[in-house]
Parts: C-alpha cells; structure tokens; sequence
DNA sequence: ATCTGCCAGGCACTTACTTCA
DNA sequence: GCTGAAGTAAGTGCCTGGCAG
C-alpha cells in the first residue's frame, strides 16, 4: 500500500490526498463520463476560457500557436527544462497544480516547478493526452532498476521517481509499459523456438515416413533369408539383423540370428532395439 | 466464519505522439 | 517537406487480492 510507505518515507497521508494512480482514477472515472467528451470541443485559444489553455494543448497545436504568440515563453511551455537539466522533454508543459502523487510538506513547492502534465491534473478539462519522452539518463536509470526488479513497491516508485524528478505515476507506468515489452519479446523469441522445433519435427517426421516406405518395399521383396521358417526368424527393422526368436543360443552366421527377438519401438527410440 | 464494498496494483488493449528512414 | 513504420508514454477497463466493517 502506498500509506505504509509514504508514511515511510515521511511523507504525510493525513491530507487524504491518498496514492498516485488508482485512488484518483476511480475518481477520475467518475468525473469522465460527465467530461471526457469536452476535448472534442475544438478550440485553439491559449486564453483560460473554458478552463482551457496552451498547457493542455497537443504539441502540435502549440507549435502552430507559437509561431504566432511569443506572450507564452519556453517557461511556460516547458518549465522543467529551464529547471532542471536532467528533465526528459516533454511536448508541451506541465500546470503547476499540485500533484498527487506527491504528498505533502516541503516537497509541495519542489513539485509545483517539475511536476508535468497528468491527466490527474486534466483530464477534468478533457484536453487531448500529453507525450514526454525520457532522457538517456532517466530510462537508463530506469532500465537499472528493472534489471534489479520488474516490480517496484511505492517506496521504491517514490524514490525512483524523486530521483529522476518525475512523477510516480510515471514511473509506474514506465514499469508498466517495460514489462510489457519484455513479455511481447519473450512471446516471440517463445513463438521463434516453437517455430524451430515444428521445422525440426517435420524433418524428422519426413526421415520416419521415408524409412517406413523403405521398410515397405523391402518387406515385397524379401531378401533369400526371409523363406527360412518365418516363426523362428525376426528382421530388426533398425539394423535389419535377422534375429532368431525362439533361439536361446548365440548368433550364428553371416545373418547374426540373436538370442533373443528384437522389438523395434519408433516411439522410444528408433536406433535403441540393437 | 462469511459476505460485501472499497482500494490498490497489475495486465491487456488501445490511443496519441515522437522519431526516423 | 511528406509519409509510413516503429517505438513508447499514457489512458482505459477489467481482474484480483487485501482489508475493514
């Protein structure tokens, strides 16, 4: 649970402000049905009309706007790169409403400056989703921590993610999405080795069929041996050593007749009867 | 002891955006 | 500059397990 942890952590829960992600979401759900259509409203304005404005704009849209309207800096548009240097680019900035995943204390303001655009700060205006992308560092940090657990508890998320001052929630989702990519890898490296041992089973299905065939062709055309009595005599269809099935005694002869009758089982294995 | 509702975490699927050839 | 493919961050819905009442 992320109480036990925040609370670990120092963090203070006594605000209510609860977890990162799902104990909004439910929220969040319920507030969408009322509002997650008010995105397809077009509108194009930077001005706070509407509860709308550039910083919940797609990348595209502000880039058209930009062009056209330097009222809104780079501060504005991307403050976490003018704060911090290690910050992944992200295609249009963050609100500086306080972010949940956050909790409490001094950290508040901290996060004020870096937090990013989250649908937990958003989605209630229904604008169109934000893309970051991480920096070298940050995934290679990231990529680091994987390597060591798949999973992360929330204090592991939380320390993660004030490290590489992103969100929780984003790391969590990066975890999210890195197990996913690794379970869709080893699917086909799976789906690769299945592929191989069917190529390999056919082959030697084909190897079997044709022994069989051969095996039919010299039972038509019995060699001169097989007109000795037939209930004595066996043919090792491996070898194809005549074998004396009801002899006790040792081979005799060019045809070595064995001691005992071989039985030839293709199933177990197709050299194993001699 | 069992039931029920709530919450958090994970996963599958999908969308939206970026990057690159 | 345009375009399509690939990669990936993020949204959504569902399932499950833990916990409290």
């Amino acid at each position: 649970m992320d109480s036990d942890d925040d609370c670990a952590t120092g963090l203070d829960l006594g605000l209510g402000l609860g977890s990162d992600h799902h104990h909004h979401e439910q929220h969040k759900k319920k507030l969408i049905m009322s509002l997650k259509y008010d995105h397809l409203m077009p509108s194009l304005t930077l001005g706070p009309s509407g509860g709308r404005d550039a910083y919940q704009m797609p990348a595209a849209k502000i880039e058209a706007i930009r062009v056209g309207d330097d009222q809104l800096g780079d501060d504005h548009l991307q403050p976490q790169a003018s704060c911090f240097s290690g910050v992944s680019s992200y295609s249009n900035s963050s609100s500086v409403k306080r972010d949940k995943d956050h909790l409490g204390g001094e950290d508040v303001e901290v996060e004020k400056v870096y937090s990013r655009v989250s649908t937990e700060d958003l989605d209630e205006e229904g604008s169109p989703r934000k893309k970051l992308r991480l920096t070298k560092e940050q995934s290679a940090t990231l990529e680091d921590s994987f390597r060591e657990h798949t999973t992360l508890n929330p204090k592991q998320k939380q320390e993660l993610a004030r490290k590489l001052n992103l969100r929780p929630r984003q790391v969590e989702v990066w975890f999210q999405n890195r197990r996913a990519r690794t379970k869709l890898k080893q699917t086909e490296a799976d789906c690769e080795l299945l592929k191989k041992c069917c190529d390999t089973l056919t082959e030697e299905n084909k190897k079997l069929k044709k022994e069989l065939q051969e095996l039919k062709a010299s039972k038509l055309t019995p060699p001169f041996y097989m007109q000795l009595p037939t209930a004595t005599i066996t043919v090792c269809p491996s070898c194809e050593r005549v074998c004396n099935g009801a002899g006790d005694g040792p081979p005799a002869g060019p045809f070595s007749i064995g001691a005992k009758p071989h039985f030839f089982n293709p199933f177990t294995h197709p050299s194993a009867a001699c």
